[in-house]
DNA sequence: ATCATACATTTGTACCTACAATTATTGAAA
DNA sequence: TTTCAATAATTGTAGGTACAAATGTATGAT
């Protein structure tokens, strides 16, 4: 479906309005796309974000800077996210002993078992949304997102 | 940029999984762009989204859920923005009298002038972003959005 | 050694989002 | 006519975002 008809405008817009509205548009309806799998294990985008970076360092310590370069959002507030997986004991903290301005933040043993059980459903989920496009088109929608940011 | 240099991340990723995480940052990164523009004006991009539907709609009263369907976050609780708009006295509110459950939402003059304002700059902003693709690739772009939501 | 500065994180506040529950009104069926 | 379901908006609560200010720690210049 066409943008102008999701957001009901009635006007005509010019091309490069219509697609600075469809990024913007296609990013939220994804992100609901995927909140929504997300939402029957209690957890939010974000917080699964957190948990594939904490992951994705293989056992070594992340600081909270670390992990907020990596966000995909990145004004998200990492203090207060972090604060809600350490109550849902699926990661945990403590001060750097080196250094002590820092954490250290790491998933714990439950946190990855329980991050495997989402990623399953979460990439089916994903791979439900992706097969729309063949190869040729994902890597030019890529290559335009890419460009478009510079 | 790649996207991966954007969210440091260190495994490969496959070219769907690139693909999706860049439709997300996209998304963020634009919204972030535009509202860096309007926080000088001391609105958010939705209250923005509202003040851009009620003048579209050429003086003819809004519900709240006309609204709603023209949001580009379709999530977004119109009541507490339209409010927040209200205080601004740059939009008006009162009930339908046909049908006492509707309310009829309507840009003010000084909603208007402020709109106009805001805009000009707003469409500075966002004709710079663009200018990095040219038409057939903005004309691309656009359809493998639509193509990606099915 | 002291001090100013930079760094890493936390906290505060306002706004926004997600979603469920509630209130008020309407319209149609029993 | 009463009642019930549907509709439109509002409210409540928890979580998230944006941004500034505050806290605590490290470090280099003097």
């Amino acid at each position: 479906m066409k943008i102008e008809n999701h957001i009901k405008s009635n006007k005509t817009l010019s091309l490069h309005k219509k697609m600075l509205i469809n990024v913007l548009y296609t990013g939220n309806w994804l992100n609901d796309c995927i909140s929504e799998v997300l939402k029957d294990f209690d957890i939010s985008a974000q917080q699964f974000n957190v948990l594939r970076i904490l992951k994705g360092r293989n056992g070594n310590p992340a600081n909270l800077s670390d992990i907020q370069e990596r966000m995909i959002a990145k004004n998200s507030n990492t203090t207060r996210l972090v604060d809600k997986l350490i109550n849902k004991e699926l990661v945990s903290k403590k001060k750097c002993p080196s250094n002590k301005r820092k954490v250290e933040i790491l998933i714990t043993a439950s946190g990855l078992t329980f991050l495997d059980q989402v990623n399953e459903v979460v990439e089916n989920r994903e791979a439900n949304i992706t097969k729309h496009l063949n190869e040729e088109e994902i890597e030019q929608l890529n290559a335009l997102l890419n460009k478009l940011r510079n």
